[in-house]
DNA sequence: GTTATTTGACCTAC
DNA sequence: GTAGGTCAAATAAC
């Protein structure tokens, strides 16, 4: 598939595209970190951890990176010194994703008359839709979910090419789909990966929630490891389980001293903590005073005060980059206290 | 039993 | 006729 070099996308869409990935590499930093701090096996987090900032990083430095219609050559400053490349191709905003839903429905007619027209998709996807090129050494990891569908071997290339569609396809319509092409044998190998379609599922979206919620709220962050199925969320269980599921295979595991805490997370209500397991430890208290800090945190915004300067109690650093963030902090030192 | 992957066939644009 | 994208049955993994 041919990808054209232009950029197509208005400034506002751009810089919307660039403020969201670098939001999301935040948050999910921002949450991780003190886990990657206290995990027992910190390779497989920092490895998932970087990987995801990463991309994030990439796209929104692609962004920042194209020429706008605007400016002129003399203000075209490239950045340098980064070895993935994204182009985005198409005119049309990722978010028009629900036009391939007719398609959709053809595609399960059952038998010889089941697809509508497959070449017919394409030309869609080359014209249409959104699509964009990006260039990594880590295709599989860009923070979401994807089941292969197919594989071909490329005219021309040494490598054949893989096809993915979103994992939520069928329960969300997500029309959202990949290709990953190794370009070289390189030590690691670079593969270009072209993404057509945004996703629609909202499974960043609803990480995203998840983690600001756990990061908020660090007895819900147990819970959400200790016991997925348990959380009151919408009408999305399906897909929170499976994400879950997947983001326990990943990463998400605290320390076995952390286990010793549960709750009933009700976002309308706030947090009710309570302890299921007295702890012989003095470590659970800690956690548990950290989470009923929270839980007083959620009654207002007033209480920010008293928890920034609980944390400066606690001997913060004003200069600490936790800090930044009153809550991650009071949860960093609290479990630094247990070590 | 369920879910994910593999792989040959199918389909259409070029 | 060829190439590329997709489907779906078969198979593997969990």
């Amino acid at each position: 598939m041919a990808v054209a070099d232009s950029v197509c996308l208005s400034d506002e869409q751009e810089e919307a595209v660039a403020v969201r990935e670098v939001a999301q590499v935040y948050e999910l930093i921002k949450t991780q970190q003190p886990l990657l701090l206290v995990h027992q096996q910190p390779q497989q987090l920092a490895y998932s951890l970087l990987n995801h900032a990463l991309r994030a990083l990439n796209v929104a430095l692609s962004v920042m990176n194209q020429p706008h219609a605007s400016s002129s050559p003399a203000h075209d400053h490239h950045i340098p010194a980064i070895n993935m490349n994204m182009i985005n191709a198409e005119s049309t905003p990722p978010a028009n994703s629900s036009a391939p839903a007719a398609d959709v429905a053809d595609n399960h007619v059952v038998g010889k008359a089941r697809r509508s027209s497959p070449a017919k998709r394409r030309r869609i996807n080359c014209e249409d839709k959104s699509s964009w090129v990006n260039h990594t050494v880590v295709p599989h990891e860009d923070g979401y979910q994807w089941r292969k569908y197919g594989e071909k071997k490329i005219h021309g290339t040494h490598f054949t090419r893989s096809y993915f569609r979103c994992t939520y396809r069928d329960d969300r319509g997500c029309q959202a789909t990949k290709q990953i092409q190794q370009k070289d044998n390189n030590d690691p190998p670079m593969f270009q990966v072209t993404y057509s379609n945004d996703h629609t599922c909202n499974f960043v979206c609803k990480a995203t929630r998840i983690i600001n919620n756990t990061n908020n709220n660090p007895a819900a962050l147990h819970n959400l490891t200790a016991n997925p199925n348990a959380h009151p969320d919408d009408d999305d269980d399906t897909i929170f389980t499976k994400m879950i599921k997947q983001e326990q295979q990943a990463a998400w595991l605290l320390p076995p001293h952390l286990t010793t805490i549960s709750n009933n997370f009700d976002e309308t209500q706030g947090l009710h903590v309570h302890q299921e397991v007295p702890p012989s430890s003095s470590n659970s208290s800690v956690i548990s005073h950290y989470a009923d800090e929270f839980d007083h945190h959620q009654m207002g915004q007033q209480l920010e005060t008293t928890v920034m300067e609980e944390a400066l109690g606690l001997g913060a650093d004003l200069d600490d980059p936790y800090f930044y963030d009153p809550n991650l902090l009071l949860i960093y030192e609290n479990l630094m206290n247990c070590y």
